[in-house]
DNA sequence: CAGCTATATAACCGAATCAGAATACTGGCC
DNA sequence: GGCCAGTATTCTGATTCGGTTATATAGCTG
């Protein structure tokens, strides 16, 4: 569910938004440019994913970032992450063979 | 695009597959168990998306993966990460105090 | 050139997705 | 209790997505 979460725009600019700090959803809509119920179910998305909590605060709810489950996406990265590194590895060995 | 093409699983698998070598479209049917239209339509996505290129050889066409795109990802991942390391940082602090 | 292999594209289909409008639910306030 | 604010859920419609089948294209090979 992961990387489907994060497919959509709009859901990575609430998780950037609560980045910053926890908000209610009031705030978020207010940012997007969407319906109330659009931010809703954006947030529902995102809670399923694990990727934010929410607290009760009288009517409002505070939506609260949880970063943990993109460890997921920093492991599955890694390899990758590895391949360029060892092209920059291979760019800066280049260079210097250059000097 | 990048996060729309790597929303799905089969593609995210083809990375996989040509994080190991260059691979013709033929091979990579069938390790997925989708048909061969389907892999060329998911080919087109991740090489719009900048994630594979493609040469001939002959009526075969070997993909390679491209992960320069991957970057952003770990760009746009950097501000989260900071978040869970320093998290991690105060578990650590929160053991040493216990000792 | 006829036929085979490998791949892409087109046409089509059902399911999922995203948006808005309407409605329901909940907690504070008079 | 009646009302308002804030949020979630339901319903509906348009669009996209991922899959299949059928077809087109290109390069071998006999």
């Amino acid at each position: 569910m992961l990387f489907e979460a994060l497919a959509d725009g709009n859901r990575r600019r609430i998780l950037d938004l609560l980045l910053e700090r926890e908000r209610p959803v009031h705030d978020l809509v207010g940012v997007l440019r969407v319906s109330q119920p659009a931010v809703s179910k954006h947030l529902r998305v995102l809670r399923e994913a694990g990727l934010v909590t929410s607290r009760v605060d009288a009517q409002r709810r505070l939506y609260r970032l949880r970063a943990e489950p993109l460890h997921q996406l920093d492991d599955w990265l890694a390899p990758y992450r590895a391949t360029w590194e060892s092209r920059l590895d291979a760019l800066e060995n280049h260079l210097e063979d250059m000097t």
